[in-house]
DNA sequence: TCGATGTCATTGCTGTTGCAACGACATTAA
DNA sequence: TTAATGTCGTTGCAACAGCAATGACATCGA
């Protein structure tokens, strides 16, 4: 029996996620001209106060070199204030100026909005989708 | 209330997808040292069989110019056959050697194998992942 | 037949990604 | 203190993705 690329699952996750990821990218490109990783620290940011790029590293499955250029294009834009730490100078702390949390505030709501109109179009799979993304993060690695 | 990225749905699936994307591609790299779409090229003219450039970027989500590159390592890699068509000399008529079909054989049976083991690392959340990821391929775009 | 338009595969080009190295700094042990 | 080791953010670099342009060919209409 040969192999069926289609319903294989790997596969479909790959092409269904970078679907729904490009639907989403357009929206916030259209806001405010981001990139993925741009908004992904903007939104880290928004919870989570003052923060070095090593932590957004760890959380937001960025790597680090992508997460540091993210921030200087933010902070050439406004958005995000970029100082030292105080007791280890290695460390930058990022945050949010209020141009970028004013930004976020729009965008959390598109954000929201997309959200639930992907929920809508998922009808009643979308708690299992939800459940199954959960375990699919939880093991090793 | 400010908005929380570790929750959302467009966010968590991307991440889902590059995790088991990335783990199933070592399998692939350590047995065949492929890449993504070299795997895709192969995995579908295993089930195709002589087939255009064209067909193969219409249905494995892959742009012409990738299917066109990997085709030509592959080629090199003595696992796929490029041939013209006799009709209309613009196309090109892709598939699979011996060895191409051997390395495929071998490999479906990875895939197969990765792929349960994802099931059921999934548990009872599996078919309603499946059907979400049929519904969010249906759409328009 | 001949031109206009359209399609196919390939190639060039540009921005993006992810890894590896680097320099600055911190921490630990002697 | 000083040396050794480790961590942080940045930068360099090479591979890759996607887009546009190209050249070869086909098709359609006059």
């Amino acid at each position: 029996m040969s192999f069926d690329l289609e319903s294989f699952l790997p596969y479909r996750l790959n092409v269904a996620a970078t679907r729904i990821s490009r639907r989403f990218a357009a929206l916030y490109e259209a806001e405010a001209g981001l990139t993925v990783p741009e908004w992904r620290v903007l939104a880290h940011l928004d919870r989570s106060g003052a923060v070095s790029v090593r932590d957004i590293h760890a959380r937001v499955h960025l790597d680090k070199s992508m997460v540091s250029r993210a921030a200087s294009r933010l902070e050439q834009a406004g958005l995000v204030q970029k100082s030292g730490h105080d007791r280890d100078r290695r460390l930058v702390a990022l945050e949010l100026t209020g141009q970028g949390r004013a930004l976020m505030h729009r965008l959390s709501q598109i954000a929201t909005g997309f959200q639930a109109d992907l929920i809508a179009e998922l009808g009643p799979e979308a708690g299992a989708l939800d459940r199954a993304l959960t375990r699919l993060s939880g093991g090793k690695d």
